[in-house]
DNA sequence: AAATATACATAAGATTCTTAAGTATTTAAT
DNA sequence: ATTAAATACTTAAGAATCTTATGTATATTT
């Protein structure tokens, strides 16, 4: 089994989004520097969210409605905690069933499996 | 289940190269227009790849030597067939490799299942 | 005291796609 | 016969999204 020790930058791309909307789904709310802490954790250190990816994809995420935001104080230090709002709960979903069919296409297109009619 | 016409562009991106170097170490030789039409065809119509997406990636892998070319006229029409460099299919098996991987990865972070050992 | 971790923001540059326009031959439809 | 559609390639402008780097500041660990 092939073990791979962090993607290449262009699997990432396209991906970010549905990964922040679905971990925001799961969790509830998080802030920032959390995501990009849990989804090394989750995945050994294969996907390493930059802060400079993240953050502008949080900002366009809440400009777009899909997010919202509530400050907190710890200590001297803000946090932003991020959570879906109703219209983020959706494209949440969306993102993830259109991911998942996705890779079942990729699946079958790179084992090149024959065809099958889909009666 | 649910069934998409046609997946975002992102998603594609970060794949296209994956695609065409499987493709082509399956079918051993392929040209351009070909690999739109077959890539189509398989995925019924859920990736399209378009000729201004297509034609750079082949002539980069080209410059790269992942792929070399044989022109053939079919009448008065050129034809560009590629085919796998031996670098060509060690790349290609290592772009699969990956993206096997990296979908597994995926499906672990979108379902969020329990973290288990990797003892 | 210094180094590392936490926590945010943003700008310049690179990559890679979409959209569009261009060229030209061949086949199918009217 | 003429037109439209399909075949077949190329390339350029613009958009999107990431990497890399820089900046700021507090908290914790060594």
């Amino acid at each position: 089994m092939y073990i791979c020790p962090m993607y290449s930058s262009e699997l990432i791309k396209g991906t970010l989004k549905t990964i922040v909307l679905n971990l925001l789904r799961d969790k509830g709310r998080m802030y920032g520097y959390e995501i990009t802490a849990k989804v090394k954790e989750l995945t050994d250190g294969k996907i390493q969210i930059t802060e400079g990816a993240l953050y502008p994809t949080l900002h366009s995420l809440e400009k777009n409605g899909e997010l919202e935001t509530e400050k907190e104080f710890i200590g001297k230090r803000v946090r932003k905690y991020y959570s879906l709002t109703s219209q983020g709960q959706e494209t949440a979903s969306q993102k993830v069933n259109e991911l998942a069919d996705f890779m079942n296409t990729m699946k079958f297109l790179l084992d090149l499996e024959p065809k099958l009619g889909n009666a």
